[in-house]
DNA sequence: AATAAGTCGTGAGCAATTTCACAATATTAT
DNA sequence: ATAATATTGTGAAATTGCTCACGACTTATT
C-alpha cells in the first residue's frame, strides 16, 4: 500500500508543523541542514525521508517551503477530517481538550465522556462532554480515540470500544490494552518515559554532542 | 559504560512495573510468554532483553518473579531517588503533579514552577508550587525537569535551565529545544502522537495480526 | 524411572533505520 | 563567463533491532 518506512511516517507531522511554522515567518526557501536544526533531526535523515516522495528539492538551493507545504498537506490528508474522541476528561484530558488541532492539523476532538455528573453537559475548549453511558449512542462514525481514564477502567471501556468498531486507540493510561489485531493502539505511558529519561541519564550519560 | 542495547533500556521500566504487579498479585513465577501477553513485546524480544543482564532465568520454568524484581529494582536504581522539577502547572503538568510516582518508582516530582500568582504558594498532590521567578533560587541539586509550559515560554525557559546546570528534560511542548550536547532531551510531542497515529491509520491497515 | 511438556538463552539471519560520502546540479560572486 | 559555494538525492555501508528456531535443561506426569 505504502513504501514509507514507519520511522519516517513518524516524523512527518514535525515537519509538516515546522514547515507551517517557516511559511508564517515569510520564508520562501529551506535546506535539509536548516530544517535539521530545527526539528533536530540529522539531516541526511531528512533528504531520506523527502526522498521517498520523490525529488521535492532542488540541488544547490534546497526546498520550496509553500511547494513542500502543500505536497505535504496532500499527502497526510490535511484537507480530510478525522473526528476523534477523548474518553476521561482530567487533568491530562482537558489538556488535550484545550489544545486546538484544527489550527494547523487535520483533527478534530469531536467529543468526551466521563462519568463525573459536573463535567456532563459542559464543554471544555468548545468540545462537548458527554456522560460515559452514553458513549455507544453518541459516538457512531467516530474511529478514533483517545484514552485518558484512570488504569483500572481501561479494560472495560476497551471492549465497549471494540465493540462500537474503533479503529485506532491512542492509550494513555499505564495498562497495556488487549485488542483484535486489526485495531491499532498506540501507547504513550508518561511514567515510562520519566524512567526512561532517569535511566538514560545515569547510564549513558551524554559528554559533548549528541 | 553499559552494553544494553538503548531499545531494551526503553523497555526496562516497562517491565518493572508489570513485574511489580504481578509480585503484588502474589504471582511466583512468570514465563516470558506470559509477561508478553501483559505487555505486548514479543517473547523472544523479552527473553533477548532480559539476557543482556544475564542468566535471569531457568530453563522449563521461567522468572522468578521477586528475582528478577529485585535485580531489576538494583539495575533500574529504584533504591537511588532521582528528585524532578516540574515547570509549569497547566492541565499537563497538574496530572503529572496527581501521578504518584514514589509508589512503584525512584522518581520524586520534589517542586513545581508557575506564573500564576494564583497558583504560587499552593501544593497540589503534595509538590509545592513556587513562582517561575524563583526558579534557580529553588533548584539547586535538581538535575531533571518536566516542561509543560507554552511552547512559546520553552526557550526562555529552556536557557535558564541549562545555566542552572540541568542534565536532562522531558519536554512536552511542541517546540524543539536547543541545548549544548551534554544535557539529554526527550521530546513528547502530543499532537504529533495523534497525528501519527491518524497517519497510520490511513496509510497502514491493519488486517489481522499486529 | 522414563517420558512428555515447558521454557530459557542464543546463534544466525533478516529487516529496518541511519549515516557517510559524493556526483550532479543550482546559485552566487567576481 | 568563470569560479566558488551550496545543496540535493542516493548507492553503499554501518548500525540497530527483531524474530526464528533449536539445543539444553527443568519440571511434571505416568
Amino acid at each position: 500500500m505504502s513504501k514509507i518506512p514507519q520511522a519516517t511516517a513518524k516524523r512527518l507531522p514535525l515537519y509538516y508543523r515546522f514547515l507551517n511554522n517557516l511559511n508564517h515567518q515569510g520564508k520562501k526557501r529551506v535546506s535539509s541542514k536548516e530544517l535539521s536544526e530545527a526539528v533536530k533531526v540529522d539531516s541526511a535523515t531528512i533528504r531520506r525521508d523527502f526522498s521517498y516522495f520523490g525529488a521535492l528539492g532542488k540541488k544547490g538551493y534546497g526546498y520550496n517551503v509553500e511547494y513542500l507545504l502543500g505536497f505535504f498537506r496532500k499527502t497526510l490528508d490535511q484537507d480530510e477530517l478525522t473526528d476523534v474522541a477523548l474518553i476521561g476528561v482530567g487533568n491530562l484530558g482537558t489538556a488535550f481538550l484545550h489544545y486546538n488541532f484544527l489550527k494547523n492539523n487535520n483533527i478534530q476532538i469531536k467529543m468526551a465522556f466521563d462519568a463525573d455528573e459536573e463535567k456532563v453537559g459542559t464543554k471544555i475548549g468548545e468540545v462537548p462532554v458527554y456522560h460515559i453511558n452514553d458513549m455507544e449512542e453518541k459516538m457512531t462514525g467516530v474511529k478514533v480515540a483517545i484514552l485518558t481514564i484512570p488504569a483500572s477502567e481501561a479494560d472495560g471501556i476497551t471492549n465497549r470500544l471494540v465493540d462500537q468498531g474503533i479503529t485506532g486507540i491512542l492509550n494513555f493510561t499505564p495498562a497495556r490494552i488487549t485488542v483484535p489485531g486489526h485495531i491499532r493502539v498506540h501507547h504513550i505511558d508518561l511514567a515510562v518515559e520519566l524512567q526512561a529519561l532517569v535511566y538514560f541519564l545515569k547510564h549513558y550519560p551524554l559528554t559533548k554532542e549528541d
